[in-house]
DNA sequence: CTGAAAGCGCTAACAG
DNA sequence: CTGTTAGCGCTTTCAG
């Protein structure tokens, strides 16, 4: 590999005019410039990307960490931090946190192989990211409460949100709700869940343990789950899943066991992935700003690298998005 | 930040002895590292990635290089590489394309800033592969046919892939089926579309230009130049969409059109993306196996990186995947 | 404008 | 086992 050295040589020129000119700057002649060129072409010269992160003590790039790269959920988000990213002229790479503390996302933020990062991972521990982040190096988390020096959250309000749901399908007019929900370490579904029991208790409707089934926020959980809750025999009037992964395998074993949504039974999702006006019927659900929260995360971690004062915490406010999957048993516009 | 040689003066050891101890080499007394180790942890030390990057030559993270992030079809492809990567010790990234040459990926491939990369981004030239690519810097390219030096490709049957798909529609009776192309630069819809030609020739059915529409790969695209096609008034018996994505637009601008999949018109997608099975009618389609071409490619790119001999080109085979989004016309068994 | 020289933080001989 | 030393490839003063 041409380093920049052999890269001056050949154009016979010394080492700082090879690299003055080969980063644009305009103290070298153009002819110069020109050979340097020249030169760096012949050789198929190419910078290497460490050293010069190393001497510059930055890397213009930022890190999107995700528990799981794949995912239907995070394609927004991804899309909207990467124009930020972009239009900062800054680069974005996107690593997972599979594999927990010893994972490649977790290494780079100890390492610092980026400038900050963005983290939406329930695998990777408080402690980890308080260690990592500090004034030099700003990170934006989206999961959870935690704040910290160059630490700060943006959140969706999520137990509004699981509130609203409930609240929705409690005005349609059904008392017997169920409850399928996510992964016991995520906060998310804790507050979805809360928002939800807060709705059931308002309206005096009593929750029962039989209808809170878990299903990790996968599709599979939520089939699962929901077979299981047909195999009880006990169906609710309406389930509310944690998120639309699970609706959409529940609506799958709800459609093999020839129970009709909405007709026999009504269920309401939570995020909105695309998917969820396509299925059949299209999916009444909670839909998560994820372009919003994802290019606000993105705006104020760059604000944070250009060392802007930023608040500690900020909350998005979801919105209910009604579709054909919740029957409306009562007329709209009662209370309680 | 604390460096290692802060850490070797605080732990009143030398420079090399600190930097033993602390990447757990086995010449350090217990006795000596716990020191070193003590007192890293009380100044918060954190190795520097590129210091590291940069002596050693070698990162041990692999790229892998899409051009947008987010889609469904990308995440179980994610997923199988990941895993390979995880098993070989290795981390990886994912970076977007976004921003053709200038973007983020082409960066780490020129610059080096990564031990080898997996491709499948159109929009990255074959000339700044061929370049990037080398002795030092194994490429596995999955889009594209092309081979060089460092630089080898594992593609999936496409052609065949687009005559199967073409060949099940004429084998249950239809005679008019239109082509919903994906973008001119793909090689991959080049292909298909060859494939749904030499069906097409085969059985001497005309394919009619008013039925050879774009729809650039992406859902709406499915959903516009199916609307196109509805207002001509002349619909043909079957589409052979050239991705899900766009069958799935398709089948909205069918139903909006009040026209029934699949007793007025059959429909075949490209790909098998999860969503397929959840459509209604659940979608024909012909399987792409992602998991096993991600795999190939994540193993064929460990084994370039330790120097093995591999082949310069892979294909994979299809498979078609019967749901209920075509109808038969004619009794299955048939000649021609 | 150009050239010499000083490191960025780390690893890995090499000689005690 | 420990300490000294020489760079990895690049940027960036600082004098010519």
């Amino acid at each position: 590999m041409a380093t920049i050295k052999d890269v001056a040589k050949l154009a016979g020129v010394a080492l700082s005019t090879a690299s003055y000119a080969l980063s644009g700057d305009s103290k070298v002649s153009t002819k110069t410039k020109d050979k340097v060129l020249e030169a760096a072409r012949q050789l198929n010269y190419r910078k290497n990307g460490f050293a010069m992160d190393l001497k510059r003590s930055r890397t213009n790039t930022i890190a999107l960490i995700l528990t799981d790269l794949s995912g239907p959920y995070y394609s927004e988000l991804i899309r909207s931090i990467q124009d930020v990213a972009l239009t900062n002229g800054y680069d974005m790479i996107a690593c997972s946190s599979m594999g927990g503390q010893d994972s490649t996302a977790v290494r780079f933020l100890r390492e610092k192989r980026v400038d900050g990062a963005i983290v939406l991972a329930q695998n990777i521990t408080d402690d980890t990211l308080l260690e990592s982040a500090g004034d030099r190096f700003p990170i934006v988390v989206m999961d959870r409460e935690l704040t910290g020096s160059g630490l700060i959250n943006v959140r969706v309000d999520s137990e509004h949100g699981g509130y609203t749901a409930t609240k929705y399908l409690i005005d349609a007019g059904h008392q017997t709700i169920a409850y399928i929900s996510g992964p016991s370490n995520s906060s998310d579904n804790a507050l979805r869940y809360q928002g939800y029991l807060r709705a059931m208790h308002e309206a005096n409707l009593e929750e029962k343990a039989k209808w809170r089934l878990g299903g990790n926020f996968v599709r599979e959980g939520g089939y699962s789950a929901t077979k299981m809750m047909m195999m009880q025999g006990d169906m609710p009037s309406a389930i509310f899943y944690g998120n639309d992964e699970m609706a959409i395998g529940g609506l799958k074993a709800l459609e093999e066991g020839n129970i009709s949504v909405p007709n026999d039974i009504s269920i309401i999702g939570f995020d909105d992935i695309q998917l969820a006006e396509y299925l059949t019927p299209p999916l009444t659900t909670v839909r998560q700003p994820k372009h919003e929260s994802g290019s606000l995360a993105g705006h104020l971690l760059f604000q944070m690298l250009n060392k802007e004062e930023v608040n500690e915490a900020y909350k998005l406010t979801i919105e209910l998005i009604e579709r054909a999957s919740v029957q409306q048993l009562i007329p709209m516009n009662n209370e309680k």
